[in-house]
DNA sequence: TATTGTTATACTCTATAACTATA
DNA sequence: TATAGTTATAGAGTATAACAATA
């Protein structure tokens, strides 16, 4: 496990940054994709689309989906028919709009997702137990920056990156 | 854009951290395997593998690759085909035992690799412009409190996961 | 018997682009 | 013409498990 095991040149720094940072991120990520797969038979991505969903109670069109979960129209349609086939999101017509639908959990999608998000909210604490509150806080802030810097740039090389 | 529309409850500090974790690593990843497909026609996985060996001129065996790279066998074979077949990397016999190899980068392939590397850092250097050196590392090592968490974890879980 | 590496398989996610239907 | 969403396609990455050769 040393995918730092990078770092050249003048700006060390930052790639070893980089490094450290993708690595936390994929050990953490790894952890929940295992324990989504094990103990829900289910993916991060489907996990993360009904985390939007729980969060919209009246729902999100596909494009906002779309674009909040960072992946392409096709994509989320592919999710959300599997969920819809396993009765736990449905479509439901849009007012004033027949193109678009809005997508939202059933009862019985948001009561699996609760379960889903208890077990999550354990592995994410035990990730960070690490951690004091104080540096915690700080993390946050560090990565604040981090996420505002990203999307400044995104902006700039074009709007729909975004 | 907003992954970190989740978090609930009482550990909401946890959750909100890792949303923004994985969000930044997310963007700049993102970023990084666009720019290695449109400049250089190659994937993020391809340019670690590389990188790997780049930092190991005597080569390094599959099963290291695989420990590293944090993938299983079978992939490390696949990617490492390909690169063989392009030319960037070979297979070479280790003495005393005839079942493994030590694959390293061709000359070609480390010229290649030094031209992406180039690249590569300038799209790192600009993903954390907006942090000063200081606070740049302090991420780091708040960052490293976080990675060796997770290490422990998986040492505590099973060696073999490490 | 255990280990190194390969093969075969199957699945998920992904982007792209062409398409339908509405607006 | 533009937009919402779907379909079709192709490709990459992944894990798993069975396998061959060697230790």
């Amino acid at each position: 496990m040393d995918l730092e095991a990078r770092a050249h040149s003048e700006h060390a720094h930052e790639l070893r940054l980089w490094l450290r940072l993708l690595t936390c991120s994929q050990l953490i990520e790894k952890r929940v994709r295992t324990g989504l797969r094990e103990q829900f038979d289910t993916t991060l991505p489907r996990f993360d689309l009904m985390a939007q969903l729980e969060r919209h109670p009246d729902g999100l069109k596909m494009k906002e989906l779309s674009h909040r979960l960072m992946v392409t129209g096709g994509n989320v349609t592919g999710i959300t028919d599997q969920l819809v086939a396993e009765g736990l999101v449905e479509r439901q017509a849009v007012d004033g709009d027949r193109r678009a639908f809005r997508v939202r959990l059933t009862p019985g999608g948001r009561s699996a997702f609760e379960r889903m998000a208890v077990q999550h909210e354990q592995w994410i604490v035990a990730a960070f137990e690490g951690l004091s509150p104080r540096e915690l806080e700080q993390l946050h802030k560090l990565l604040g920056q981090v996420k505002q810097h990203q999307l400044d740039i995104n902006q700039r090389l074009g709007p729909e990156a975004e």
